[in-house]
RNA sequence: GCGCCUCUAGCUCAACGGCAGAGCAACGGACUCUUAAUCCGCAGGUUCCCGGUUCGAAUCCGGGGGGGCGCACCA
């Protein structure tokens, strides 16, 4: 293995990708002439790279443990020195750095060093030590390739930063950029302690269509797709909202469900077509339990994901820790306004606040509208640290309880935090005759050229005439909730694949 | 949809009307304690695409494409 005498190969292509990528499948060939498998099936490993940080925190320097390790990873690192080699292994769990001495690998070791590329999934064997500058290493005597990585990885300092690329290749991000890779750990993390919330409190993961004849349970432009086999045109579904209010029709009392909905809207730092969100409903509950499971789950999620309560959003920072004060939305709208207003107050009244504060009413707007986009639009921007805004207008809740002694209001919150919306939870209405009457003045709305208006659903109507007992109903947007937890400012940064247009064809 | 910004070697970036360059990665070599290793050598380009202006275009202009940000719609 020591003729190292030929000249460099005359016919070496130009290094660009191709000729990188044909370099690699050079050295791939070169294992498999010596009888190494480039390609083997499979490989046991007996510990992680974290194992080790933790288990041998305070070696001194040069010291032996006698703790032989298998241990498998990609190589981020090639160090060489002649005869002594380092290298850097990473693997799910972290790094840990490879001591290669000439004297100690064997001869399949030596060769497959040899070829060895920044990328490589590689396995090695050794013992357990810490160099003389006392980085804990693993002083192999065995190495394996387990797969090559046949393309070049970006620049190991600077990563990978052009966003098309990150988001196109979310792969190559996630192996070269560990801010990223830590934004879904987070993220992960987060839905995973929600669900276990949700299992301790004793509520049922269901599964509602995604393909819907009719998208319903918010105010959102659907997707549209067709069923060949039916012959039929579907929406996807904007929410699981109805779907799973039938199913605690049907008995099942608590249910939840984590669902990718899928809105044809504008896509934004914030928006995303498609986007997950937590649906909760509870039998016997109100407005003041949704509000009550809606912290848990994110003091659980920030608590699980981060540890921490307190988070850097944009310029300020904004601290989770409970309780969240709840105010009545009319309230707070006064304070802010200076001057009391209801969806009973003359049209005219309304819209004039609304202009006199910068909003400009459109045609269709009523009396609940306007107090809503008040809210929106006027209220929200102010608001930081988390706030239970409660008490929405009925004309924007088409699918909420009203208050009772006031027809116009309903028993509805919204959480706010940053300016921005994180979730939505109510009374749900259980009168059927009266969800058939919002449903007819929505659909006459969307008759009349709204497609964003709530269509009539005739089967959740039906439903309902069974007997929906009272619930309270939550929604989380789980995408933003991520951001906030993550301290990213953008949603795609929190979606592994989001939508983009298609790459170019060669 | 509208406005602004951006696209140069595999990656990260220079050059801003005058020979298209550097660092990392690659390739050849030296090196048994490095850790962004170091040193010597060598190679690498459809400057996103099409067209125009110019003696000369990565650079200026027009059109197109990808992406980002802002606005609008929405959560």
């Amino acid at each position: 293995m020591t003729n190292e005498t030929d000249p460099p190969s005359e016919d070496a292509a130009a290094p660009t990708l191709d000729a990188l990528i044909a370099e690699r499948r050079r050295k791939r060939e070169t294992l498999a002439d010596q009888g190494i498998d480039p390609y083997p099936a499979r490989f046991d490993r007996t510990a992680l790279a974290a194992e080790l940080h933790d288990r041998h925190a305070d070696l001194e320097p040069d010291a032996r443990t006698g703790e032989r390790v298998r241990l498998a990873g990609r190589v981020t690192a090639v160090r060489r020195h002649g005869k002594l080699s380092f290298a850097t292994v990473a693997d799910t769990s972290g790094s840990i750095q490879l001591l290669l001495q000439a004297t100690s690998l064997s001869g399949q070791a030596a060769v497959v060093l040899e070829s060895v590329d920044l990328g490589d999934w590689i396995g090695a064997e050794g013992e357990v030590i810490t160099s003389r500058r006392g980085e804990l290493s693993v002083d192999t005597t065995e190495l394996w390739l387990l797969s090559k990585a046949l393309r070049p990885l970006p620049d190991k300092w600077h990563g990978l930063t052009e966003t098309d690329t990150r988001y196109r290749q979310r792969e190559v991000d996630l192996l070269a950029n560990p801010d990223s890779r830590r934004v879904f750990e987070i993220r992960f993390a987060a839905i995973a302690a929600m669900r276990r919330l949700m299992e301790s409190e004793h509520y049922v993961e269901v599964e509602t269509p995604i393909l819907q004849p009719q998208a319903g349970g918010a105010i959102a432009r659907p997707f549209f797709t067709h069923a060949n086999a039916l012959d039929i045109d579907l929406s996807l579904r904007i929410a699981p909202e109805l779907y799973l209010k039938r199913l605690v029709v049907g008995g099942f009392e608590r249910v939840f469900e984590i669902a990718r909905n899928f809105r044809n809207e504008g896509v934004s730092t914030r928006h995303s077509p498609e986007f997950t969100a937590l649906e909760a409903y509870r039998a016997l509950g109100d407005v003041t339990d949704g509000m009550e499971l809606t912290e848990a789950l994110v003091l659980a999620a920030a608590e699980a994901a981060t540890g921490r309560t307190v988070f850097a959003a944009g310029d300020v920072e904004i601290d989770l820790a409970g309780p969240w004060p709840r105010r009545q939305l009319l309230d707070l709208l006064e304070e802010r306004l200076g001057r009391r207003v209801h969806p009973t107050d003359p049209l005219e009244d309304l819209r004039a606040v609304c202009e006199e504060h910068g909003v400009t009413p459109l045609p269709g707007w009523g009396p609940g509208k306007l107090v809503f986009e008040l809210y929106d639009q006027v209220l929200l921007p102010g608001i930081v640290d988390p706030l239970f805004v409660v008490g929405f207008p009925v004309e924007v809740s088409p699918l909420a309880r009203h208050t009772a002694g006031d027809p116009t209001m309903a028993d509805r919150f919204e959480l706010c935090i940053v300016a921005k919306e994180f979730a939505n939870g109510y009374s749900e209405l259980n009168v059927p005759e009266e969800q058939a009457e919002r449903f007819e003045f929505s659909a006459a709305a969307k008759a009349g050229g709204d497609a964003e208006a709530h269509p009539a659903d005739q089967a959740f109507v039906r439903a309902l005439e069974y007997g929906l007992p009272p619930t309270a109903g939550i929604g989380i947007g789980i995408d933003r909730l991520i951001m906030l937890l993550a301290e990213v400012d953008a949603i795609r940064d929190v979606i592994l694949f989001p939508m983009l247009r298609p790459e170019a064809t060669n």
